[in-house]
DNA sequence: TGTACATCAGTGAACGCGCGTTCACTGATGTAC
DNA sequence: TGTACATCAGTGAACGCGCGTTCACTGATGTAC
């Protein structure tokens, strides 16, 4: 059944968008190409007319989340200063702990090394995408190489708070407080 | 073909070991039941005469890897003061990345949130003793719910590091610089 | 100590299942006349 | 503008594969006499 070509566009669209929420919220592994497929309102078939594989739609999810119209961890590209514990405040958070809206790099990191080289691609893109948004929003006073040092820390401290946060969703007393804890000591301290 | 009772125990412990290893290094859903048997030098069918089911070895493996003898995220309980330093060199560093003698929480955080309750429990466990650790290596002088805050936060950032390393690993320049810098920024901050 | 046999650890083929992927087919779209 | 038909987006059954798990069977172990 053919459909129109701006509905082809569209079902495009969908099925990107579609795959992005599910992976956020569900891990790469955590989610089949029928379900996908079948909540963009398609079928597998459809499906492969879009793209060459799982892991190329994956990729193409990743690149179109960093590309900014949802580029959550871009969201400071180009900012500077205090907007640092605003981006912190955000990210360590439930809404991002919990949510099909919550950022790729924390639902990716613990698998994506058993993954294709194109989503590991994208993935290592993003990260350095997320450590330039931190390193761009501390004091321009520092020297790049200890920006740059402090960014990579703080990335590890945000990215493994939400991972943390996200392991231990069964006890919920001790994900909340990882959130809680953490956020507040990265705040704290500077 | 029976086996001694001997035997039998020292295959129950090699299976135990076994996965401890294949998980560590893969993941819990990088291994299959068929791969650990065959390494331990048995047969899937040997394997269920030991474990009721593949989620009850994983949860076998992390309980034994956390009760000492291997326990690496326990080293320094009850040790205190600037063994933090060393634990934290320990921790973030290119053996842990990369070995099978890794540390299971960093191993598993990333995909235990999809897994069934037995090994949410274990991880969980594992987790709060990993905390423990740090906090019991932090001054004694610091007030108890401050000591917990900052202990979360060096456990988040611990297991960023590694988490973020293993998903780089393609990059190899990006991955040790990630461990090289945040260990730096955690051991040079206090 | 030697023999007969019950026990049970381990074997390996087979099961059902869900996965990613393929492909012959369908029928609405949109172009050529 | 109306008709004929080539195009091609989407359908859905089927494929091969590897997974976790089961089970009828085997044969060495170790006990009873």
């Amino acid at each position: 059944m053919k459909v129109s070509k701006e509905q082809n566009v569209r079902n495009r669209q969908t099925l990107i968008e579609t795959a992005a929420r599910l992976f956020r919220e569900r891990g790469f592994d955590g989610v089949g190409v029928m379900e996908i497929s079948k909540t963009a309102g398609l079928t597998q078939g459809a499906f492969y007319a879009h793209f060459k594989s799982k892991e190329a739609l994956a990729a193409e999810a990743n690149r179109y989340l960093q590309q900014g119209s949802q580029g959550h961890f871009l969201a400071l590209k180009g900012t500077s200063g205090d907007d640092l514990k605003a981006y912190i405040d955000f990210y360590i958070s439930k809404t991002n702990r919990d949510g099909a809206t919550g950022c790729p790099m924390a639902a990716y990191a613990g698998e994506v090394f058993r993954q294709g080289d194109e989503l590991q691609e994208t993935f290592t893109d993003g990260l350095e995408g997320m450590i330039s948004t931190v390193q761009a929003s501390l004091p321009a006073a520092l020297a790049p190489d200890e920006a740059r040092r402090r960014a990579l820390a703080i990335t590890a401290t945000m990215i493994g708070a939400v991972t943390l946060a996200r392991a231990s969703r069964s006890v919920q007393s001790l994900s909340d407080e990882i959130l809680a804890s953490v956020k507040q000591e990265l705040l704290g301290q500077r």
